[in-house]
RNA sequence: GGAGAGAUGUCCGAGAGGUUGAAGGAGCCGCUCUCGAAAAGCGGUAGGUGUUUACGCGCCUCGUGGGUUCAAAUCCCACUCUCUCCGCCA
C-alpha cells in the first residue's frame, strides 16, 4: 500500500509506476479527488467536534454551579446529529479510498527493465551448464514412479489432482533438503529459524498483499477467518505487524520452513505432470526486515544466499531480473532463480527474491525508530525462497539420474540421508 | 466445551460518567552536583491525522466494533485475545 500523502504530493511517480506495469493510471486521479473531498469534510466535522468538546466541558462546570443547561443541551443534541451524519459520509469516503489504495501495485524500481510479460525478463547470469547425458534422460515423474518413491495416483485418490505422496527415499530426501537448507541459512548466513502457523488470519494476508486482490489464489478455511499459508512469507512478515522494532535488532533475518498451499486458479492445464505445480508443497523461506537505505544491498545478499543452496547441490541455474510486467504486485524489484530441468529442456523457477521496500511494512504497520524519541519509520521487507523443496527434489532426480534409472544423492545431502544412491 | 478473571502509554500500575491523553513508579534522554562515575535533585519523554512557512492549534486513539449521553478509559451490547480452574485430547 502507498502513502496517501505521498500520492498527493507526487502523483506522477505513481502514475508512471502504473504505466510501466501496463496498468491504468487514472485510479490516481480518482484517489486524489476522493482525498480532496475527504479533507474538506474533515475540516467541517472537526470544527463541530471541537465546539462540542468545549461546550460539553462548560456544561459540566455550569451544572456544578447549579445553573440551567437545558437550552445548551438541546443545541448540542442537534450538533451531535450533524456530526454523526458527517462521520458516516467520511467513513464511506475513507473506505473507498482504502479499497482503491489496497489495489494499487508497488512502484517498480528504476533499475528494472520495462516489459509486458515474462518474455521480457532479463537473464543476469548463468551458473553451471545444462546437464548433459549420454543417454535419454527421463522426467522426474517417470523416474519417481519407477523407483516407487513418488505416488501420484494414490494422492489423486485420497485428495485430488496436484497432490503427491512422497515415499521412502523421496520422503527422506525432502526432509533432508529442508534440514540442509535451514542449516546453511542459520549457520552460514545468519538467519534465525522460526516455525510459524500454517493458517493465518485475513489481516495477515492483507498485510503482505495477498488480499484483497488475490483471494482466488488461496485456500480459505471454511467457518473461520483463517487462510492456509501460500508461503511462509505471510506468517513470518506478519510476526511484527503493528510493532515498532528496536533499531539495534535490524537487520532482522528469519528462515522458516512451512508447507505452502495454493489454489492455482488459472493454471489449469499447465505443468500437470510431476512435482512442479502442486496445491501443497514445501518451501524454506527467507524473510528480512531492514533499514530503508540498505534494502537493495540486502536484496543482492538474499539472492546470493538462495543461490548458494543451488551451488552446494551442484544444480545448474540462471538468475533472472523480472521486468515491470512480471515483477509481482507487491514487489519493487524481483530476481528469480531458475534451475535446469531436463524434462522441460529449460530452466524452471525455483526461487523468487523480492524487495518490497515499505509496501508491505505500510500495510502491516511494521516500523522502527532511529533513536530514542525519533518518529517511527517504516522498515523495508524482503523475502525469497531458499528454496522451493518440491522443485529442488524434482531437479535432483532429473539432473542426478543415471542410465539405469537410479539417482545419485548429492554429496551435501549424504550426511542427512545416510545413503549415496537411490535405486530399486 | 463449561466456570471465572483480565486487556490502560516503552514497561509496571492507578483511574469506575465531567478542565484525564490519562496519577504514581520504572526505564530512557537532558541538565545540576562531581576530577569522573554512582547516588541525589530538576526537567523532558505515545501514536495517527488535519491545518500552518513556522511556533502552534484542532480532531481521533485506554483490546476491536457498535450503542447510550450535552459529555465515555469509566455505563450497555457483540467480538477477539490472555490467564486460572474443570472436562476432553495429539
Amino acid at each position: 500500500m502507498h502513502d496517501l500523502r505521498e500520492i498527493r504530493e507526487n502523483p506522477d511517480k505513481f502514475r508512471t509506476g502504473l504505466i510501466r506495469r501496463g496498468e491504468d493510471p487514472t485510479v490516481i486521479d480518482l484517489i486524489l479527488n476522493l482525498d480532496e473531498q475527504r479533507r474538506g469534510t474533515i475540516l467541517e466535522v472537526e470544527n463541530k467536534k471541537s465546539r462540542r468538546n468545549s461546550v460539553s466541558q462548560q456544561v459540566g462546570e455550569l451544572k456544578k454551579k447549579g445553573e440551567d443547561t437545558t437550552s445548551i443541551i438541546e443545541e448540542m443534541k442537534a450538533l451531535g446529529e450533524e456530526i454523526k451524519a458527517l462521520d458516516e459520509k467520511q467513513n464511506e469516503t475513507e473506505n473507498k479510498i482504502d479499497e482503491l489504495l489496497l489495489g494499487i501495485p508497488n512502484v517498480p524500481h528504476p533499475s528494472i527493465p520495462d516489459g509486458k510479460d515474462d518474455k521480457e525478463n532479463v537473464t543476469v547470469n548463468l551458473w553451471g551448464e545444462p546437464t548433459k547425458f549420454a543417454f535419454d534422460p527421463k522426467a522426474h515423474w517417470d523416474l519417481g514412479t519407477a523407483l516407487d518413491i513418488l505416488d501420484f495416483e494414490r494422492a489423486g485418490k485420497i485428495t485430488g489432482s496436484r497432490f503427491t505422496i512422497l515415499k521412502t527415499h523421496a520422503a527422506k530426501m525432502a526432509r533432508a533438503l529442508i534440514s540442509f537448507m535451514i542449516d546453511v541459512h542459520t549457520e552460514k548466513h545468519g538467519y534465525s529459524e522460526v516455525y510459524p502457523p500454517y493458517m493465518v488470519n485475513t489481516a495477515s494476508m492483507t498485510g503482505t498483499g495477498q488480499l484483497p486482490k488475490f483471494a482466488e489464489d488461496a485456500f480459505k478455511v471454511s467457518n473461520t477467518d483463517y487462510w492456509l499459508v501460500p508461503t511462509a512469507e505471510v506468517p513470518v512478515t506478519n510476526m511484527y505487524r503493528d510493532e515498532v522494532l528496536d533499531i539495534a535488532e535490524l537487520p532482522k533475518y528469519h528462515v522458516a520452513y512451512t508447507a505452502c498451499f495454493r489454489a492455482e486458479a488459472g493454471s489449469a492445464g499447465r505443468d500437470t505432470r510431476g512435482l512442479i505445480r502442486q496445491h501443497q508443497f514445501d518451501k524454506v523461506e527467507l524473510v528480512k526486515f531492514v533499514l530503508p537505505e540498505d534494502s537493495y544491498a540486502e536484496l543482492d545478499k538474499l539472492v546470493a544466499d538462495a543461490a548458494e543452496i543451488l551451488q552446494l547441490l551442484k544444480l545448474p541455474y540462471r538468475k533472472i531480473m523480472m521486468c515491470t510486467g512480471d515483477v509481482g504486485f507487491s514487489a519493487a524489484k524481483k530476481f528469480d532463480l531458475e534451475v535446469w530441468m531436463p524434462s522441460y529442456n529449460n530452466y524452471v523457477e525455483i526461487s523468487s527474491c523480492s524487495n518490497f521496500e515499505a509496501f508491505q511494512a505500510r500495510r502491516a504497520n511494521i516500523r522502527f525508530r532511529r533513536s530514542q524519541g525519533a518518529k517511527p519509520e517504516f522498515v523495508h521487507t524482503l523475502n525469497g525462497s531458499g528454496l522451493a523443496v518440491g522443485r529442488t527434489l524434482a531437479a535432483i532426480l532429473e539432473n542426478y539420474q543415471a542410465e539405469d534409472g537410479s539417482i545419485i544423492v548429492p554429496e551435501v545431502l549424504r550426511p542427512y540421508m545416510g545413503i549415496d544412491k537411490i535405486s530399486k
